[in-house]
DNA sequence: GATACTATCATTAGCCT
DNA sequence: GAGGCTAATGATAGTAT
């Protein structure tokens, strides 16, 4: 688009790719801040370069499912979630590479009909999935605070009983 | 840009408004998609109108994520997040907020240093946030299991003492 | 990988149809 | 709304650091 114009096809030499890249994903992000701005309009914007690196942009309100796009579609360093919700994440992926294999290269091709079925889908095993996770840790301690209740009130009625019977012993832990 | 060189705020013109934003949401979908082909990447792009039109360009592979964010956004139904997960998103969305009002009207003029540190903090401070969620309850649960077994081995001792004392009483709860 | 320079190409504000 | 026109501003290819 200067010195000389260019065919707009994938850069060959690495070297110019890179810095083609750098560029223009800062132009892009400044173009769709523009928008925003100007125009009153949400705007989100992820781009993955090719060795997987995550950029992104994205109105305030819009923010939050974007950054559910990285953790499931990143590479980056997923070591830092909780196994439950690793591996629900890979639960969604894999939902979604099923999908898009059943769904061949003919992506593009499908009808828009078609498209918001597939959508429902996603959605629906997403929702599950997130449901399901939370449902399950909120239960998990809720269950162990009642056991934890039930034992201290069966430890303090044997301490009783003991005391009411004269018995005097040590306590271990508290 | 031209005729005249305009600030970077919203366009109070609703007609001039409008017209800019056909415009240049044209021209960002262009750059997106050059940027895309060029530099084999992918990008994800989703632009709402003020008046709730989405329009939507992607590369095939992130195609699915980004309609799940359509779905999310569009204000269907956010009932189904789990309250946490809910509180959490909110949590972002304030700090995303915030971080926008420092940084004043004067995005654009940032200089890309300057931009790729505020994008890093809004990264941290989200990965921080949910890591954060994960570990607290992960953390809960640990404790409270740990509370389970003292107590339960406190109980175990109680009774044993008891019993070697020839006390006898009945249990309440198990 | 980011940034500076700069000649050239691309986008676009304002206006018109 | 969509699209054309034009002058002016913005983006960027190639190159070097």
């Amino acid at each position: 688009m200067t010195k000389h114009k260019i065919e707009i096809k994938k850069i060959e030499n690495i070297a110019a790719r890179q810095v083609a890249f750098s560029k223009r994903r800062r132009s892009l992000f400044k173009k769709a801040e523009e928008l925003s701005t100007l125009c009153d309009a949400e705007v989100a914007l992820l781009v993955f370069s090719a060795t997987g690196k995550l950029f992104q942009h994205s109105s305030s309100s819009v923010e939050q499912v974007i950054e559910m796009h990285k953790n499931v579609h990143s590479s980056i360093d997923k070591s830092y979630l909780p196994t439950m919700e690793f591996q629900m994440r890979n639960e969604v992926a894999d939902k979604t590479r099923e999908l898009r294999k059943l769904n061949g290269e003919e992506l593009q091709e499908l009808k828009f009909q078609e498209l918001m079925k597939l959508e429902e889908r996603l959605l629906k095993g997403l929702t599950r999935v997130l449901k399901a996770k939370d449902e399950r840790m909120a239960n998990d301690i809720t269950a162990l605070k009642r056991k934890e209740e039930d034992l201290m009130r069966e430890n303090r009625r044997l301490l009783q009983i003991a005391d009411e019977q004269g018995t005097s012993f040590k306590l271990g832990s508290d």
